[in-house]
DNA sequence: ATGCTTTTTGACCACAGTGGTCAATCAGGG
DNA sequence: CCCTGATTGACCACTGTGGTCAAAAAGCAT
């Protein structure tokens, strides 16, 4: 963020993404340690001085990455947050949309993001994004336990119990669904997602039959 | 298998597990391209000429891991294909422990497996082992389909989803479980496992009442 | 054209780490 | 005491690393 030469910022548009793009997925793949300086120059058709002028060092790059996906991805999760509380499987259902949107509008950074969730990496963030990353996190769990009205839930099994299954259950499903797409790209390629999110539904109807409170299905 | 020499196999089992140890967590942890031969001897406690003594090569080293990991895997897996076939969801409980077995015994060729399984690795096995993998990985999925006994799944809902449904949550409890088992390593350690096998069980118990037809729960 | 500044290049650096080798040592049994 | 097989680790050529910097190129005002 601050270390950024005004240079890099005054760029076109265009080419500073190219740019971001070929870092993101290098640390997105590779993982901080073995990320190189030399494939993401390669990659992002600037040579290595440049890079090292536009961003100081390896670690000021990465953090720098960091915080354009922090940006980007508070900005998403606030607009998802801001809606109403639906009842508990159409405000997940409205969540994972969001969480598709910000996927296919940054693909790169959705990886890196991911990695650096999973990963030790986050030791290599100075102490600022480190916390910007934390807070994020805990900013989502929050909003995920406050907003989710589970009284339609059936009373013949623990919530807890129900809320952990019904998780667990679309998080299989959508990971499924991701699936299906990479196989049949053609069809994610072109945009033409709605009959997924049909069938999710449908899906979803399903669910509630089996969790909610009989009357209410 | 073929390449490793007769001196290594005449070792005390205590140092032949130790450097095979080492090799799997170096394998495991970092992948074949990344994983590096001086700190597999400096972990196994060998010289560098050792290594390459008892194996020719970085790749039949590679190749001789995955062939000891498929040899105890299969094992495992023959064992509890064996069995008579319970019901569906029972079935799984019993695969699971399997599976938990196998991996409190051989953590190390677990995780090596696991990784293996993930990545594009399998590039570097020699056409023999990578058939033998392959071929676990299909006899697996066979067998739970073969043995799988869905008759008292409730009608109300497609089979096939419930079937997902089931796996899915399944899927998720146990990864909840091992993420609470790693939380508190005293009773991991202790073998004291039995409390989590019948809170699992119970557990269970919820899920059949959720997707068996009435009566049966 | 002429300077002067800013942007851009890529050859180059010291260094770390790689898989693999091999002459030299060591251990132990005959 | 020697011989054979086990064992060592210094060493090799090589690849790739993050980072530098003199020099070239591009703008730009005059």
């Amino acid at each position: 963020m601050r270390a950024i030469n005004k240079v890099f910022l005054e760029l076109p548009e265009e080419k500073r993404r190219l740019i971001l793009n070929a870092a993101f997925t290098e640390f997105g793949e590779q993982g901080y340690a073995r990320a190189s300086t030399n494939r993401v120059v390669a990659q992002a058709e600037i040579s290595k001085g440049m890079l090292f002028y536009y961003f100081n060092s390896k670690n000021e790059l990465f953090n720098d990455l960091a915080n354009t996906a922090l940006d980007h991805s508070m900005e998403k999760y606030e607009e998802s947050f801001s809606q109403v509380n639906p009842d508990y499987i159409d405000w997940l259902y409205n969540l994972a949309r969001k969480k598709f949107e910000y996927q296919q509008l940054f693909p790169e950074e959705t990886r890196f993001l991911g990695q650096l969730y999973l990963s030790s990496d986050k030791d290599f963030l100075d102490a600022d994004t480190a916390d910007r990353f934390t807070s994020l996190i805990r900013r989502t769990q929050e909003q995920v336990e406050k907003n989710a009205d589970t009284s339609m839930l059936r009373t013949d099994i623990p919530h807890d119990i129900a809320k952990k299954m019904v998780g667990w259950v679309i998080e299989g499903y959508q990971n499924d669904m991701v699936a299906r797409m990479e196989a049949d790209a053609e069809i994610w390629n072109k945009g033409h997602l709605d009959p997924f999110w049909d069938e999710y539904y449908e899906f979803l109807e399903v669910l509630k039959h089996l969790f909610y409170k009989k009357g209410k299905a």
